[in-house]
DNA sequence: GAAAGCACCTGACGGC
DNA sequence: TGCCGTCAGGTGCTTT
């Protein structure tokens, strides 16, 4: 289930085989993938075809291909958004895409069977790479759980003028659909201050805090249970009482942890998450709390204990946690 | 306005 | 073998 790392390490892989390329073909084999696109699948495409791609960017787990449209009046097509007609290389739009549970963005050459779950294919214009070689023509979407989806939005200015999110660019624009994205532990915009001002007003437990992609992006239950885990903080400390020492400690370990993910290639339990050239990742062996219900500890049993994790419900979904290294509170005291 | 609950969605898995 | 219920969880909408 992909999370910042995953995302970042697709954003990575399509950047070297997207950037510069003009979309000319699209296919909608469900309609269900592009449901936030309110303007409708026939809307879509018609922006979509001969629009290029002039980057790859990302912000939480929300990913972007910044478009130049193709000149005005040449395709017929409608400006659905309401953005700007402009020809001064600058994107207006930008193709958003989030993979939800099971989404996948594949680059893939056209003789490759569909996949069962494909959803959209972009068709894009020849390129070859640094040694030669032709590079893949298709970018698809495949999904399995429809979660996620592709759409067409509007490109905006940030408010602060920092960059928009991360990318080889670095434009100070953000899609209208993720202005409301907070940024991410790894974002070198990331304000700690501002975060933990923001927590301290909230009046809920830290885990759902967390998952609070306004609050802050990226994190998700995997990376939400770590950081907790390694931070030895509950998941239901209130954010009240969290003290400034507490949330710093939590947003390293989830920035370290995040970094080893996104080193080893991101977190792949099943075949849901792939990179872009389908390849799994390998961090599902280093996670010390999720998924390891009933197993020991690795910090206690460091320590010469022989504590179990366990699994509580919490949300609607499994949280992971060490009974000793993160305790309930004692009379009400955290 | 903020917090919490729920629907969306498909495949894997266990129980009968 | 087939059916049914449960579980997985990010996001947006609705309810409180």
């Amino acid at each position: 289930m992909p999370e910042l790392p995953e995302v970042e390490v697709v954003r990575r892989g399509l950047a070297s085989w997207v950037r510069g390329r003009t979309i000319t073909g699209v296919d909608i084999l469900d309609a269900r993938s592009v449901r936030r696109h309110a303007a409708g699948p026939e809307d879509l495409r018609g922006n979509l075809e001969g629009a290029t791609v002039t980057d790859v960017a990302r912000r939480g787990k929300f990913l972007w291909l910044p478009l130049v449209e193709a000149s005005a009046g040449s395709s017929g097509a409608p400006a659905s958004t309401g953005a700007p007609e402009a020809d001064d290389g600058v994107p207006r739009l930008a193709l958003m895409a989030h993979l939800g549970m099971s989404g996948q963005l594949l680059m893939e050459d056209s003789h490759l069977p569909d996949e069962k779950h494909l959803k959209v294919r972009l068709t894009l214009s020849p390129a070859v790479s640094a040694d030669g070689t032709p590079m893949p023509s298709e970018l698809r979407f495949v999904d399995q759980r429809i979660f996620g989806g592709v759409f067409l939005t509007d490109l905006l200015p940030t408010p602060d003028g920092a960059p928009g999110g991360l990318s080889e660019s670095g434009l100070p624009l953000i899609p209208e659909e993720a202005a409301h994205i907070a940024r991410d532990p790894l974002d070198p915009a990331f304000s700690f201050d501002d975060f933990y001002t923001r927590l301290r007003r909230r009046r809920t437990g830290i885990k759902r805090a967390l998952l609070d992609q306004g609050l802050i992006s990226g994190v998700g239950n995997i990376y939400a249970d770590e950081a907790l885990w390694a931070a030895k903080l509950h998941f239901a400390r209130p954010t009240d009482t969290m003290r400034r020492a507490d949330a710093l400690r939590l947003i390293e370990s989830a920035r370290d942890v995040m970094t080893r993910a996104l080193a080893a290639g991101g977190t792949s339990f099943d075949s849901l998450y792939v990179n872009v050239n389908g390849a799994s990742g390998y961090f599902s062996r280093s996670l010390n709390a999720y998924g390891r219900e009933g197993e020991p500890c690795p910090r206690c049993a460091a320590a010469g204990l022989s504590t179990l994790i366990r699994r509580d419900s919490f949300m609607n979904r499994s949280s992971y946690s060490c009974p000793v290294c993160q305790p309930r509170p004692r009379n009400g005291r955290w």
